[in-house]
DNA sequence: AATGAATGAGCCTTCATTCAT
DNA sequence: GATGAATGAAGGCTCATTCAT
């Protein structure tokens, strides 16, 4: 009875495996095919072509991976709430080993956006960054432009992102073992709110001209 | 004299080109030869096959935008020179007019590195890093550790990279004009600085406990 | 106990449609299955294959268009005669509105044969013809060859087949507008019965020598 | 040095072959490449894709087919002028032996025209038209309306065609081997032209009223 | 009697490459 | 040093058909 959406599912999880590890062009569809131990037309005839299959792969992906509701405690500090956020980023980013092919094939989509993009940043980038612009906002002066508060949360948001998309740059200046211990959410979660606060302070200082009494001292 | 070379300059400058725009699988010989009006078998000729003259194209690519040597009067603060590596680094990535797609092609590679990337590193991104290294471990107590030191020089590096890699993320995010208003050296560089600054007093508070008198007020 | 034969003649007259409107070739099965609601499989189901339906269709199609037994008074002349029957073959020919793909796919067929030809022409043309060439004979003399005679009745029938099946050449030739004046079956069978009574009493006076009785005056 | 279009001819003249013996559809390149023994990407490389070969056989067809210019003395007759129009379509119709595919194709993309037809029409069908509508229109009234002559043509051209088109009905209709004795020039044109003649005569009568001196006795 | 998922052969096309000249 | 015709492998896709239910 589950039976007839085993070859579907069998479909997505093999190409996505293969898409993440190849990137769209390069994977072929009787590789894929083969891999799930179905027949070529089969692509065809559950998905219509190699591209909307694809589109079915990023979306099964950041399916399963999608934003939480925050729902913190009435009275969480803005603080304690960024850190939160970046640690939830890292997981998801640095997250290797478990789900596999379903995040490398987002952050490939993210690097070289193809149509599926959009639907991938509106529903699983835009939520995480819209919480986060709340919570900088919360901590610089309420006279900041909207553009300064949102290039502020970019530079948090950035600081994650290298770890994921800028590992060979990242392996290469520093050597891959020495990178290979960063790839750890708690030992950079603890250095990128560390930095970001103190980013935002300076951020707040700037703009605000009087001390602002969230990310002050 | 200069005809030898001649079919082999306009190749690479043509191919760099497509390369750019499409990536290396997308893009095919023939469209190539085609721009650059010459013969098909050329590229054989030439360069032996596609892969080769990606490589080349590569290779030009950051022969001509290779990292100056920063040569700043003795004295010049810590703040100001990271101030100008920002800036370098900005302008560097920003840049989307003349230099065409030697910039774009080495970022591309960044990207999704091929065998390509590994000389593009060591010769054009190690260069800064190292400076940048040296810049920020002035402003960190000399007992941060190494790994320390390197992720916080992450951190500034990483700010730069959004504005040139996530850029359809960021248009998707915060809308396609009000991204675009950020792609201007200064508007962005002015906040990465101030942004970095604190990050790195409040990185050298964690690690070196007294108040550290580089990145101190 | 409709219901039993409602698949089968939904699918027959679906398909019929369909192969009258672009051909046995460039007709697929899934498109026929659509255009009838039904399963794909049940053109296996019930015809065995997509050749046989075709056939199916064919003989479906002359079956509700054969040739009516024409059964005229005694006394009618040779000549109302031949004016009957060509008006009977062009209206059957020039029929456009109701009776649809029918005729259309029979005379794709006539202008292509496929096997599905033979019967076709032995049920549906050779009763007609054979009546043709009984009254042409009468307005020969009787020493006429049954060659010539046959030649006479085939000239008749041209005339008639040439609105059918040179449409396009028709319209390119004298234009669209104008040719769209003779699919007309009043109008062209006035011409063609005028040109073809001339025709055969000349063809009576080379055979006969005499002055044919039948054909004279 | 006639080796350049040695495969391009040669693929020409394989293809024509098939096309015009299976059909567009039916016809694979596999197969046209394998009879001129040639790569099957060389039908890429000459002609782009199969519809442009296809384009290409019926140019290369009716170029070698094309009407001549009727060269008479002055003062030839009607009479003989619609003579040697008749013989001319005939041959070229009848031809069954040396130029082999050309016809047929020909004749394939006029029964079921595609995109070719047009120039075939414009250029070798019209011209031939024309000057049957001139001669058909010496032997009419003055006065005979233009769509009355173009029909009276459409007569006598209808009657050629028949022996090009409706073979298999020929051949099922009055036997194979006496069908076959019609497959002559001599014998069709004479009883054609016949025919013919007498029906103009009839239709100068109902047009003209008066005897008619060009088709009168 | 009917379904819809699955099959495998084969379609046209396109690619990077290489051969003769 | 350069050409352009030719190559063969593989690409994505579509087809009529059949299997299991």
């Amino acid at each position: 009875m589950f039976e007839v959406d085993d070859t579907r599912q069998k479909l997505i999880n093999c190409a996505g495996e293969v898409f993440s590890a190849k990137g769209f062009e390069t994977t072929t569809v009787r590789e894929v095919c083969q891999a799930a131990g179905v027949n070529i037309a089969a692509i065809h005839y559950h998905f219509g072509d190699k591209e909307r299959l694809y589109l079915e792969c990023v979306k099964h992906a950041h399916c399963q991976h999608g934003m939480p509701e925050f729902d913190w405690p009435n009275g969480t500090s803005s603080q304690d709430r960024l850190t939160m956020m970046v640690t939830h980023m890292l997981t998801m980013m640095l997250a290797t080993d478990q789900p596999a092919w379903q995040i490398e094939l987002m952050m490939r989509e993210l690097a070289r956006p193809t149509a599926a993009c959009r639907v991938l940043v509106e529903e699983f980038i835009s939520p995480v960054f819209t919480q986060l612009l709340a919570v900088v906002s919360e901590m610089l002066p309420a006279e900041t432009p909207l553009l300064a508060r949102q290039q502020t949360a970019f530079s948090v948001v950035a600081q994650c992102l290298l770890y994921r998309y800028h590992r060979p740059i990242g392996q290469l200046l520093i050597g891959q073992e020495q990178f290979q211990r960063l790839l750890n959410v708690d030992t950079v979660a603890r250095q990128i709110v560390a930095f970001s606060l103190g980013g935002i302070r300076e951020c707040a200082r700037q703009y605000g001209g009087s001390a602002d009494k969230e990310a002050g001292a």
